[in-house]
DNA sequence: GAAGACATGTAATTCGTTACATGATTTC
DNA sequence: GAAATCATGTAACGAATTACATGTCTTC
């Protein structure tokens, strides 16, 4: 199977997020706030854009020069499947979707950070194993000590998530 | 300009570490510990190879069924510009280039280690800089509750692996 | 009237993934 | 002898970036 594209989600995120936009603007929107965790330029949203209307998520109207989208109810129903499919090893899902719960008392915020912590969980345990598994003893560290220090960082910085994320829960 | 490639320099890394190595076990090499920050499949692998060698940075012997590169001296000396390259923003470019460094007394460390901290500061400042920029007051972060969040959590984490660079130096 | 932002589009290129193919050797 | 692993290769496809292209509107 072909990996989930992630564009059309953040089109739809966006879009509902301000009610309407065009795609000049979402195109301005990567060079602000999102930009800090997704990017797309003009030559890829406008074709994408066009093609979520051929597919029902999105209608236009076109006011002077500009056009216009905003989401179907198709649109609302397929961005909110979106949202509550289960989180899968990405950093940017989580960030991504995020972005899109504006309200703290959303039902879904609560989801997301559990979700978010049961991958993490997953993925200190592996990288724990890793470790034990490859530095069994001084030498292994002492001849491989690039690799020691990205382990442990990485491990830390699973960590650090954790804490923050059980910290928000 | 186009976006520097990595692969051939990651190719590069991995064979200088063994000696030489064939395509295989190349690919073998990402089923395992590469396997924690980069991936390649085996249809990357071996035209690159062959790239490598006609552009004179790998040679090859062939033993039995298998096709085993080794560094020629061009090869090592990309290798090493490529190490002493500044970092970019690129979490895992640091990675990787630490993964190359089998010494702790290897001069290389102390050098990458204060380039991702240089870079993580500045961008540690430019997450502070956004959040004081957006969320003014009170009634911004209460509706763009997920915005807020992403934003500290993104600003701990820098600061976390600041610290972490901080305790190596 | 020149420069820069607004606004949208397509074409060419590059890179990576998946799928298609083939043949040898090893293990149950 | 069937299945799994070793070993290498190419073709098709999808997605993203860069470049090419065009026209308006505003501001100095």
């Amino acid at each position: 199977m072909p990996k989930k594209r992630i564009l059309p989600y953040v089109l739809l995120g966006l879009i509902n997020n301000k009610g309407s936009l065009s795609g000049y603007q979402i195109s301005q929107e990567f060079k602000n706030e999102v930009g800090d965790f997704w990017h797309a330029s003009h030559s890829q949203i406008y074709p994408e854009l066009a093609r979520m209307k051929d597919d029902g998520w999105l209608m236009d109207k076109i006011e002077d020069t500009s056009t216009f989208y905003a989401l179907t109810d198709k649109g609302h129903q397929i961005l909110r499947e979106w949202m509550e499919e289960p989180l899968t090893d990405n950093e940017e899902l989580f960030s991504l979707k995020l972005y899109f719960i504006k309200d703290k008392s959303d039902p879904l915020l609560k989801v997301l950070l559990n979700q978010e912590l049961a991958i993490k969980y997953e993925k200190y345990n592996y990288l724990q194993k890793r470790l034990q598994a490859v530095f069994t003893d001084d030498e292994k560290i002492k001849h491989n000590f690039g690799h020691y220090l990205i382990l442990t960082r990485a491990i830390e910085r699973e960590q650090n998530h954790i804490d923050w994320l059980d910290k928000q829960l």
